[in-house]
DNA sequence: TCAGTTACGTACCGTACGGTACGGTTCTGT
DNA sequence: ACAGAACCGTACCGTACGGTACGTAACTGA
């Protein structure tokens, strides 16, 4: 008689549920919170509001249910980094800011990211932290093993890691963010992201490489 | 007869209506977007709902004007810079620093801004167009004209003002707005506060920096 | 074949909120 | 002093939503 979601953060949910969840973020990404109804989300689903009640608890459950089911989607696979070179370094820290900025202009990503700001200033409401927690740390990590990896290569040099990485992420996303969270066009945004990327990995390189990285 | 709200974006409120808007600021921030209804601001504000609508429409008319009329209160004073020297530029920019982070990590404006990020999804809402134009904006002005005094005095070398402006703003903010918005504990993110200016500060210099000014 | 379970669809309830209406009161200009 | 406007307080309306209850269909296992 398992009535509750359990073992709070690890839970794996039925296929069946699993698609009730990717209905529900189509119809977030679609329309926002307010459109985020228990009534809609059981009519896009074809479910019943009784199975969501009972296999989320209640709407905050289901909120909670649907960042952890987009999370356990988006894994990142953090590969190993052997033979870094000035070039394959310079490569990486290029796909990773590209690939951050993906992430973060999606639409799901986005869509979340407003629900759990909306959310915040209710009480308890984890959602924020789980976002954090789930989705941005496992990117991050990816990244930290990079800086250290290049670091281990002489490329860079650094004290802390996580200083190192948060001046990256500075450098990479500045206030693009924000702005996107606040509905500025992405479409226009988006055509600078190459540009963005490449000044974000030159300043990074200048403030952090080392000659044997600089040497042209 | 002027039962709208006239001239779109240069209105003036009456000492009145500025009291309530002061009023609902003070609810939303006390109990985020969930808590600003309009009979809780007519109540805490002493007002009638009807007088309400009248100033100001509707409820978006409400939060437009709340944005507007805060926005008002917050102008900064773009002091003119004169005598740069490589001291007085790092102190400014370091002082630009800790009010950026102050500004962005304040009450109102993370209410604010999560009060607009919740309307963004919705249809047009201008909210955070309006939040970005009379909030920052102003706040952007004051750090580009600091740049440009510190190019002509030849301490700082760059193309353009606004992307070195661009990567100033994100070694001093990095992703502290989002995680703010999103419910982190701020006491403890502002104790870094100081560190992360001087950071962002030196790491801002050693990019954009001439000779000149990194003599020590 | 026949319980027992799961889940669908619908109807229902209570509440909260946006917006309106109205009578009474204070302010203002003459 | 008086008329008119502005405004307060409250009551009211319609709707939308979260959550619950119930009847019924499909599946499952012995």
């Amino acid at each position: 008689m398992l009535d509750k979601i359990e073992s709070k953060g690890t839970e794996k949910f039925s296929p069946r549920q699993n698609a009730v969840l990717e209905e529900a973020l189509r119809l977030l990404v679609s329309g926002g919170e307010k459109a985020l109804t228990t009534a809609g989300v059981a009519r896009a689903a074809n479910c019943s509001k009784e199975s969501l009640y009972k296999w989320f608890g209640d709407r905050d459950g289901l909120m909670e249910a649907m960042i952890s089911y987009q999370a356990s989607k988006v894994r990142t696979g953090e590969g190993a980094h052997t033979h870094l070179t000035r070039e394959t370094l310079e490569k990486a820290l290029s796909d990773f800011a590209h690939d951050l900025l993906d992430v973060l202009s999606g639409d799901v990503s986005l869509a979340l990211n407003r629900l759990a700001i909306g959310q915040s200033s209710r009480d308890g409401s984890a959602l924020g932290a789980m976002l954090l927690e789930r989705g941005r740390r496992q990117i991050d990590k990816r990244a930290m093993n990079l800086l250290v990896a290049a670091k281990r290569a002489g490329l860079l040099d650094f004290d802390e890691a996580a200083d190192a990485y948060e001046v990256l992420y500075g450098l990479i996303v500045r206030d693009l963010h924000v702005r996107m969270l606040l509905g500025e066009d992405i479409s226009v945004l988006r055509k600078e992201f190459g540009s963005r990327a490449d000044k974000a990995v030159d300043a990074f390189l200048r403030l952090f490489g080392t000659r044997k990285a600089l040497a042209d």
